[in-house]
DNA sequence: TATTGTTATACTCTATAACTATA
DNA sequence: TATAGTTATAGAGTATAACAATA
């Protein structure tokens, strides 16, 4: 096999692996009447109480943008809002009470949704896929 | 290593995996003036001149929504659409020169994102992880 | 009657630009 | 002046429901 077959197959892998997960999370962010981007809010403050302009940068939004989704998670009760203590101008983000049950759900549903796919592998190819991923988003993340 | 966490590592590999390459892709999509979802429908019409109705069920859409897609798309002459000649309800999708064009530049821009991270791996190591992935999504696609 | 597609409507996500309040 | 956040505006993507044309 040339190098630049195996390259485009490799590329088709990811590509299908992106659209396929990014499938299952969006049907499991459905089911739990989120959109994939709330999913990924609850996720990220699971545990984490960050400044709005923090969170929209890790989040890669701008922050008009993340005002909004705040905005929309706060009117579903999911999370709230506080003035930072240190900073008149910064405001806070958490998980309320019903927001982290949900994310704690959301997660469970996840690691099931895998589960299929990945009892088809052998303990030792699932480490191996593992440690391969990991080695090659590690370096440079694309 | 625990099952259960060899499983939570594995899960959350493929999860960065996708959010890390939807990322890449919605990068180039953008340096191309184009959505993600545009992206991949450039990249399902290469060769081929479906139906409205095959391209929606393929791309996990709404019919109504590809009919707003394909509009903003005809509208940029990336696209045509055409009646069938076989069946009179039904309309045929298909590239224009200018989308064909797109799409192979679009085409390129992709593998050339994967490039460095690839570069971090042997090509043994390529082609297991290639068929690790294909081995993980082939039977249940999650 | 069933299928194919479009249109109307509504909501979320997204960005840019203008604004307010605080540092 | 610079930073943090909100609001106004606009456009894309999405779904549901109602509709027209064809099978």
């Amino acid at each position: 096999m040339t190098d630049d077959s195996e390259q485009a197959r490799l590329v088709d892998a990811l590509a299908q692996t992106a659209f396929v997960v990014t499938s299952a999370l969006n049907r499991i962010a459905s089911d739990n009447d989120l959109s994939l981007t709330q999913l990924r809010l609850l996720g990220v403050l699971r545990g984490r109480r960050p400044q709005m302009s923090h969170l929209a940068s890790h989040l890669g939004l701008e922050k008009s943008t993340l005002s909004g989704l705040i905005e929309r998670a706060e009117r579903r009760g999911l999370v709230g809002r506080a003035r930072s203590a240190t900073d008149g101008r910064a405001v806070e983000v958490f998980l309320t009470e019903d927001g982290d049950a949900l994310a704690a759900r959301v997660q469970g549903d996840v690691r099931l949704a895998v589960l299929p796919g990945a009892s088809g592998l052998s303990s030792a190819e699932r480490n191996h896929l593992t440690v391969l991923i990991e080695k090659l988003l590690g370096p440079t993340l694309l």
